[in-house]
DNA sequence: GCTTGACCTCAAGTTCACTTGAACTTGAAT
DNA sequence: ATTCAAGTTCAAGTGAACTTGAGGTCAAGC
């Protein structure tokens, strides 16, 4: 079934657990390649799935295509990444998650006080506070990294 | 400056953050609401700026907003919401700032593990197992919750 | 009386990450 | 020989959450 270690596009899409316009799409990116059979069929390397689990991984924690693709870039497109590689990168990734977490707890804490404090308005709380009100002792509406944020546009 | 507690859309976008264009959108969608003046402008009365200080919170803990909507719904429209109202949404939203944390962090572990191991290829780790080979050991790709992960679509 | 600026409506555009559809070719099996 | 599944390309569609643009109204200030 897999003729010379190549894969063919049901295949990759099988074993990755993308779909096979995902795969296109992918290519089309710049996230992947594939070679061509004489007929013009995609023919994929069994290095493309360990590609292919670093696109889902990477997209777990929130990154981009556009991202992705920069990170693969700095993986060397045909040897197999390295140990130094992959601390590299997952440095980065551990780093990002850090970030997302500790967010997620200052909005926590700060939906905490909100809840003791009782301040149903909503309004000069620091949970929500998105500048309004002249009393702007609150620190503004710093609790999620960019990538979860939703601020009030300054001014 | 405000004639009457009634407020108009330039003010509520400055004063809430959101764009006049997002107001007018909210509007569409049913999360706040305003009379018009004679000639048809937006009035707005102060109590908007609490449903949209709620519309941000609720955007920053990742509610559509659809999902807003059918929130601010449970909230009287009218009345200020009495502290069991917010308490019970408080609930809610604790609740699942509580399940993306708990989610960033056995992503984080995963991740810290995939490093310990060394597993550069990435195929058999649980950190992004898409559900690749056979030795589907691993408790497949169950880290985060619907809203962050993206999954391989089983089978 | 005219310009300015704030506002209005409605349709269409934007970005992201894909998916879907139409129209066509290929290779293998019956 | 024909049928079928699997593949191809390219254009267009999807959905979320808005933004932008065109074209028009209205009140105030000079």
């Amino acid at each position: 079934m897999d003729t010379h270690d190549v894969l063919s596009v049901s295949e990759v899409a099988r074993r990755s657990g993308f779909a096979a316009s995902a795969l296109r799409y992918y290519e089309d990116q710049g996230l992947i390649t594939a070679g061509r059979s004489s007929s013009g069929r995609r023919r994929y390397e069994r290095g493309v799935l360990r590609r292919l689990a670093f696109v889902r991984a990477a997209g777990n924690i929130g990154l981009s295509l556009q991202e992705i693709r920069d990170e693969l870039a700095t993986l060397p497109a045909s040897r197999t990444p390295t140990k130094a590689d992959w601390q590299r990168i997952s440095r980065h990734w551990r780093t990002r998650i850090d970030d997302q977490i500790a967010a997620l707890e200052r909005l926590r804490d700060g939906l905490d006080s909100c809840i003791g404090c009782g301040c149903l308005s909503l309004q000069r709380c620091a949970f929500s506070n998105p500048g309004d009100i002249a009393s702007a002792q609150s620190p503004g509406a710093a609790y999620l990294p960019a990538q979860l944020r939703r601020v009030a546009p300054r001014r």
